[in-house]
RNA sequence: CGCGGGGUAGAGCAGUCUGGUAGCUCGUCAGGCUCAUAACCUGAAGGUCGCAGGUUCAAAUCCUGCCCCCGCAACCA
């Protein structure tokens, strides 16, 4: 099975902040899961590097845009080292490759392109047009003056795949998630759908449109062609459609939009298979207010992760709040999950088992499970397919939450259990029990793999089993000694 | 009358379609237990279910009006 996913590229026109660690790891959590499930697995982000924008950006830096970009980049790149990103490709829409790959798409749109001329509200000042309902007094938010222009650009006939686009979202109901983004991109396109300008001519820093000097392109069919650039287009094209049709574009809420009506339509437009799923995730506040750097509140990945250590932290990022909605990153609520989840309830249950089976030398192969035992083996053995099933719909919260279920019960086994008291004078039933127990901890170990990878290795050094999947869980344990464990969580 | 979602214990949510005086997770407090970085069990505190009317034997749940919050409202990458 082919598994493909995407965070967004990152606009590079600001410093990366703790919002686009989420939407990559989010992404890394779902490659990592497929690959442990022994699919092959395409998993790009990358660098969104053109438009008015950054033009801007590098001149006020009096620097040279390509070099501007370059260092930009760069800090995007270093942003998936901090927080362990396993992506296969690292776009950035600079490269050659990616400039043909868009070409070529514009090409393939043809028959939907066509040239008139874009009239609107223009900001001088600021280099861009004004929507007209921001226009106040004849000027713009900013406070620039407006005049109104005309210039030469060419559109997109995006009116023409209205009933296309509700089609394809009636017939594929989970083609956006959550539910209730769905329904606002619904109600969107059938309030009507205008045709989109998608090329510019006041700059130059973008893609030059084929065989129209002085016209890049608008930056977003420019943007969103990079998931198909990443894939091998425009020369593999087979293994862009098997790839796109199991493909999840993670993405941010504010730019669903862009993905779940433009995207589509240049694909139909150009006959190239559609992604899977659109999932927009929320965002996040800060101690309870908007991120902003006048307040100074905002989340810096790297920092956080020096404090915290990363498995904390992508723990906390998708165990606080559903993925898809909205919440809040203190670091109270934070230090409360590392404190009680992970050291309380998974280190410790990990330490208090592993720690009995060093004391008693390991773990022998004659035991039976009895009643008391069999419930528990049979939700570790249960615990990967519902994950399954959870990760294919991007619950990773529920995901967590089944794993935690796991976590729970097993501590609940022991106290039941009370192996303290069978070492007394029952060898076998202890064995039995300490068994069912590693089952629990090498399932729960394999689900917490792809969320906290540190961690996921750790258990599987503790339980000699690095190196399995998904596929080898049914290996038993039987005369084996373990290392000695050490707890995953230290507190201080 | 632009479209849509929502206001339920300290926090986050479920319950509203198919009326029967409220539930889950976390947090707080007390007791029991203890192999371990401790957890688990038992019990407790805490809600006029946004406001006001109405229907009904009975409303968080149905009806009407009002208040408040939040998305979306196209070229913003």
């Amino acid at each position: 099975m082919k598994f493909c996913v995407t965070t967004p590229i990152y606009y590079i026109n600001g410093e990366p902040h703790i919002g686009h660690a989420y939407a990559s790891i989010a992404a890394d959590i779902l490659a990592r899961f497929k690959r442990f499930d022994g699919h092959e697995v395409h998993f790009s982000t990358g660098t969104d590097e053109h438009g008015i924008k950054v033009a801007r950006s590098a001149e006020a830096a009096a620097m040279d845009v390509q070099k501007f970009s370059d260092i930009m980049s760069q800090k995007f790149r270093d942003l998936g080292g901090y927080i362990n990103l396993s992506q296969d490709d690292f776009i950035r829409t600079t490269e050659e490759r990616h400039i043909l790959s868009s070409q070529t798409l514009w090409r393939q749109m043809e028959k939907d392109i066509y040239k008139d001329s874009y009239s609107g509200w223009y900001s001088a000042r600021d280099e861009e047009y004004v929507p007209e309902e921001d226009v106040v007094d004849g000027k713009a938010p900013s406070g620039a003056p407006v005049e109104w222009m005309e210039e030469e650009s060419y559109f997109f006939r995006l009116s023409a795949y209205q009933d296309k686009l509700l089609e394809l979202y009636e017939k594929n109901p989970d083609f956006i998630a959550p539910v209730s983004r769905r329904n606002e991109v619904v109600s969107f396109v059938k309030s009507g759908l205008r045709d989109l300008s998608i090329s510019r001519s006041k700059f130059d820093w973008g893609i030059p449109i084929p065989d129209a000097p002085g016209h890049v392109m608008y930056v977003w069919v420019d943007a969103l062609t990079n998931y198909i650039t990443s894939l091998g287009f425009p020369e593999n094209i087979s293994r862009v459609s098997e790839m796109m049709e199991n493909c999840v574009h993670v993405v941010g809420k504010e730019i669903l939009r862009f993905h779940a009506v433009y995207w589509p339509a240049f694909l139909m437009s150009a006959g190239i298979t559609l992604p899977k799923r659109i999932f927009a995730h929320g965002w996040w506040t800060s101690e309870g207010q908007k991120m902003s750097k006048s307040i100074g509140n905002v989340v810096e990945p790297q920092k956080t992760v020096e404090k915290y250590g990363l498995d904390p932290v992508r723990y906390f990022l998708f165990r606080e709040i559903r993925f898809g909605e909205d919440g809040d990153f203190s670091e109270k609520a934070l230090q409360r999950r590392i404190s009680y989840d992970l050291a309380n309830d998974l280190g410790n249950l990990v330490q208090r088992v592993l720690a009995f089976v060093q004391k008693i030398g390991g773990l022998r192969a004659n035991y039976d499970f009895g009643t008391d035992e069999r419930p528990l083996f049979e939700d570790s053995r249960n615990l990967v397919k519902k994950l399954r099933i959870l990760v294919d719909k991007q619950d990773l919260y529920g995901a967590l939450e089944a794993i935690w279920q796991l976590v729970s019960a097993s501590n609940r086994f022991v106290n039941d259990m009370k192996p303290w008291e069978l070492a007394k004078d029952d060898e076998n039933r202890l064995n039995a029990v300490l068994t069912a127990l590693c089952e629990g901890i090498r399932a729960i170990g394999f689900g917490i793999a792809p969320f906290m990878p540190d961690t996921g290795r750790k258990i599987f050094d503790f339980l000699n089993l690095e190196g399995k999947s998904f596929g080898e869980i049914e290996t038993n344990f039987m005369d084996q000694t373990f290392p000695p464990p050490f707890p995953l969580f230290p507190k201080e």
